[in-house]
DNA sequence: ATGAAAGCGCTAACAA
DNA sequence: TTGTTAGCGCTTTCAT
């Protein structure tokens, strides 16, 4: 039962109602019966021109669509997700403990790429940090209370319980970057490390290397884990040798370490891998320290691209992340998962791109 | 004409009704109903509870917040904002036209202090990164449509309308950096730009200096103009020179280009105050290749704190700007606007820390 | 202090 | 193809 009558009246006069608690401005905003009342036809038939559907005449469609713009008609969210059940929102959970995101070479590439992904299709973009386990249960209670349609996951470490408790409540999520327990089937995008290693010792190797060592990452994380088996699998069996391994935490401190333990081992090596560029630059550090030239003396590849990468003595060769294609890549996926389902799509694995500068 | 009698039946069985188009979980979600027939009171004392109203009497109110816990509810956003007209969540804007977010060093720290303090609000970070002047437009629809409480600023440029278009629509905003064309009236966090030039040059001052030079930040940009302002009030008169000035736009190259200038024209000057670490980076390397040590020859004090820093060599002293501080003072100021309706509190102003490493 | 009832603006059957 | 109608789940007068 209508309260059209009252309507009627409200949008032909243009009087500034009520104003409630929230609204910034005076002017009432036109709903969707304003719109109808202008175009002449029923809220539903506005309705099904705003959700394009294919039952409206052409005419009757470009009346209301006139009338849209004419009132500067946006549909209102809330009644929308009230009556959908959608939000038409995504949230992107940035699950790191310490204060690290800054260091985080992730981080801004991946918001821009889902970022500009989600735009493209009207969905907005809730962030959210998660870091104590309070965080994490307020983060869960809020996905289980249905606020958003998706989950983005990225800097998620080792034992996060999230991936669980996202796949438990059964909305769609994809992960960003190594899942490291597994992530409880949830898809992943993530570079290709064991290639991007590949292309780093390859280079090494092309550029007439013989004795080159590795600084490794954590054997405990999957960037860790495949960068070094890039690196073996590159050098091969007659090349490889345990003793030019060496394993750090991915910081600047830990590449200093091993470099200095590298060089006491094989003082004649002319060249190493290290798994990140915070590692390489320490490796940079050791080597000045130690009297050796780079290039010259040993040639130096590291990993990420961070933008101190360009700013090492000597600027430094490094493989590069695509991460905002790694964003879009993440928001697409999720998109698909929304519309078909569950296990729709499959994990990515995205290449890495060789950046020669003058280290190596 | 309550749909109550259907209802009831509903939570008795706790059927699994429909479950529409887009819930993940096949149980139905409790809703306030389900909490008031479970409690034995009706829908508005629940509701009473929920929002904390005085008028609920002790007993009723143990007993409501009991059930709500048994069922697990959780209000629905839509529902309670579409009655409302609040949407409790806020927008994080980064209006940043190039692809440089990556290299501003505010990003991830204001992210994590706005994140920090609305959490405990419990309002929901949406975040927007508008880039193209579709963008802009789309930013501006969607504010206008009451989709967001409040705005939150940054990396805003030049003549960026976004502050205009705000102030018209007259949502509370808080820019996060300079607001370089005024922001047209809106209240902004920043750092102290000038006391912070003041440290580096005391700093300098007092480990003996005596020619200290300057590689100034862009004339058009607040940070730029206060950072030398704050260096040549430091200097005072008699040890301030206008050819001691060198101008370049933030970047490495730039820094590069005017260290070669000023030791031109002053091969005897003993320290350099960059006003941002990417150009204190460029001015390193110039040194490095003009033959002067750093510290010993030139002192270079830098400034912003990029990780950058850390790593350079030798190792920057720099100016330091609270990020995180910074996202959390945004995040209080607008939540005073949103409160107080308007022109309640004033821009702050953030101190800076030298941070001394091995530079100077 | 509590309950009844009227909507917030929209979509989706169901009719016509 | 178009209109009618019944809610989505919540807050908020207005009675009691």
């Amino acid at each position: 039962m209508g309260t059209d009558g009252q309507r009627e009246e409200r949008h032909s006069t243009v009087t500034v109602v009520s104003d409630g608690t929230g609204s910034h401005t005076g002017r009432a905003r036109p709903t969707l019966e304003d719109v109808a009342a202008h175009a002449q036809v029923s809220r539903a038939t506005v309705s099904r021109v705003i959700n394009g559907s294919p039952k409206v005449s052409e005419d009757v469609r470009a009346s209301v669509e006139e009338s849209i713009r004419a009132l500067g008609y946006v549909p209102n969210r809330a009644a929308r997700t009230l009556v959908t059940q959608r939000t038409d929102s995504v949230a992107l959970v940035v699950a790191e403990p310490d204060t690290r995101v800054f260091t985080d070479p992730f981080f801004g590439g991946i918001v821009r790429g889902v970022s500009q992904e989600l735009s493209e299709t009207g969905l907005q973009l809730v962030l959210s940090m998660v870091q104590t386990e309070e965080d994490h249960h307020r983060f869960e209670r809020y996905v289980q209370a249905g606020h958003v349609d998706g989950v983005l996951l990225i800097s998620l470490h080792a034992a996060d319980p999230l991936p669980t408790a996202l796949s438990r409540v059964g909305i769609p999520a994809v992960i960003g970057g190594q899942p490291l327990g597994g992530g409880d089937g949830l898809p992943y995008v993530d570079i290709d490390n064991r290639s991007g290693a590949r292309a780093a010792v390859s280079h090494l190797l092309g550029t007439g290397r013989e004795r080159i060592a590795t600084i490794a990452g954590p054997q405990d994380m999957c960037a860790g884990v495949d960068r070094m088996a890039g690196y073996r699998a590159t050098l091969g069996r007659s090349r490889f040798r345990r003793s030019l391994v060496e394993v750090a935490d991915f910081t600047e401190d830990g590449g200093h370490a091993c470099m200095r333990a590298l060089l006491d081992r094989h003082p004649d090596l002319d060249a190493v891998f290290a798994a990140s560029d915070l590692m390489a630059a320490g490796a940079l550090r050791a080597l000045r320290l130690a009297g050796r030239r780079v290039p010259d003396d040993v040639a130096v590849v590291g990993f990420d691209d961070l933008e101190l990468a360009r700013y090492t003595d000597p600027p430094l060769t490094t493989v590069r992340q695509p991460t905002v294609v790694m964003g879009r890549e993440m928001a697409r996926l999720l998109l698909g998962l929304q519309g078909l389902r569950q296990e729709t799509a499959r994990s990515v694995l995205l290449p890495t791109e060789l950046v020669i500068r003058e280290s190596a």
